[in-house]
DNA sequence: TGTATATTTGACCAATTGGTTAAACCAAAT
DNA sequence: ATTTGGTTTAACCAATTGGTCAAATATACA
């Protein structure tokens, strides 16, 4: 079977595969050409250089994560419904595309104008849930942070422990894979406890 | 003047420049011969290979990181004050060289298990601090939360926002680097009273 | 001064890599 | 069957890069 599908969609998958695992540099055209079980210059007729063809990964990556940051920066519901849902849907992102957040952090060294671009253009705007935490404040209903601490407080307590998972394994988990997912299964209530207890007033 | 300092020394401050600002594979040998105003084959005749050379420049580096780490996770001081000191101690070192996040993060996924063991070696065990988180949860003045999870929070609080400077920078400061110094400023003593909130038992 | 030893240099090498090109292949239309 | 157009391939190229080496230079020592 596999009677040889678009040769396009080949090479989009196997560069997918390689550049979110090993990084823009290290992947090279060669192995992408043996993943996708092509010739190498198949890849500069169908996309001219390497630069565009990772261009291309870039995009497809980034229409998969919109939706949740969408949903976080954008809509409209219940402040810590709203923190539940991302550190939820986040994390399980993450699980089934591990690479992600070190292709993603790489890719920003490398050329942040380039990623702020694509996330303004994915609907990242802090205005919207800024605001909305100024609301819950004047409303009186959390306690009087600074909104902009707030909102670093929690893509810092979901994020980093995802980044950082290789030194967290290394230290504290020995290198148990299990552990340590059962340690950020955990955190998905966590994160929202400890977030509700710092800034609730009761 | 500058009688030509020791060549040694010449070479690895123009290495130690250059590796933490670019990464290890950005950077080229001619790179760090011409910074340092030698020859190429002289970076050879010093330190056998690139590897070498880079990994002096890692102990370097965390022998400078390693007193900050002791005390954070060794050294028996108040656990609150604990929290207040590490951040403010990191957050300045890391002013003083922005480059190191971005070094850090990029070495361990390089080679995590080489990063680990330079960890431990210098003196990281997390199993000192989470006794005392353990400790000060039965005395009853915090409140009962997993200790590693509050370990992981306050690194992540801590560290995040240094790591994702850039990101930051382009979607809340609007690239002004003034604004984020002040942001990181205030930090010091935000996360100090965010994590004193969570846990605190009044 | 002459000789051994350490340092420095320029030229060179082999491997890797992104990219190019001319020719071969193949399916559909004439 | 032949032409035509897009597709695929093998061979090749130029640039980069980590590393080597023999010769040159400086330094110390007798």
């Amino acid at each position: 079977m596999s009677k040889q599908k678009n040769t396009e969609e080949l090479i989009l998958n196997a560069a997918k595969k390689l550049f979110i695992s090993h990084g823009l540099e290290k992947t090279k055209m060669q192995q992408i050409a043996d993943e996708a079980g092509i010739n190498k210059a198949l890849l500069h007729y169908y996309f001219r250089s390497k630069d565009k063809l990772f261009e291309a990964i870039l995009e497809d990556v980034f229409s998969e994560i919109a939706p949740i940051l969408q949903s976080f920066f954008g809509e409209k519901i219940p402040f810590l419904e709203k923190i539940g849902y991302f550190v939820e849907t986040y994390i399980d992102l993450i699980k089934k595309n591990p690479f992600l957040p070190e292709f993603i952090f790489n890719e920003l060294n490398r050329s942040p104008k380039r990623m702020i671009n694509i996330m303004i253009s994915v609907g990242v705007n802090p205005q919207i849930i800024l605001d909305q935490m100024k609301q819950e404040v004047t409303n009186g209903s959390i306690k009087d942070f600074d909104p902009k601490q707030l909102l670093v407080n929690i893509l810092s307590l979901t994020i980093f422990p995802l980044i950082a998972k290789p030194i967290l394994m290394g230290i504290m988990f020995e290198n148990d894979d299990k552990l340590f997912n059962q340690f950020i299964e955990e955190r998905k209530t966590h994160i929202k406890d400890f977030i509700s207890h710092a800034i609730l007033l009761k």
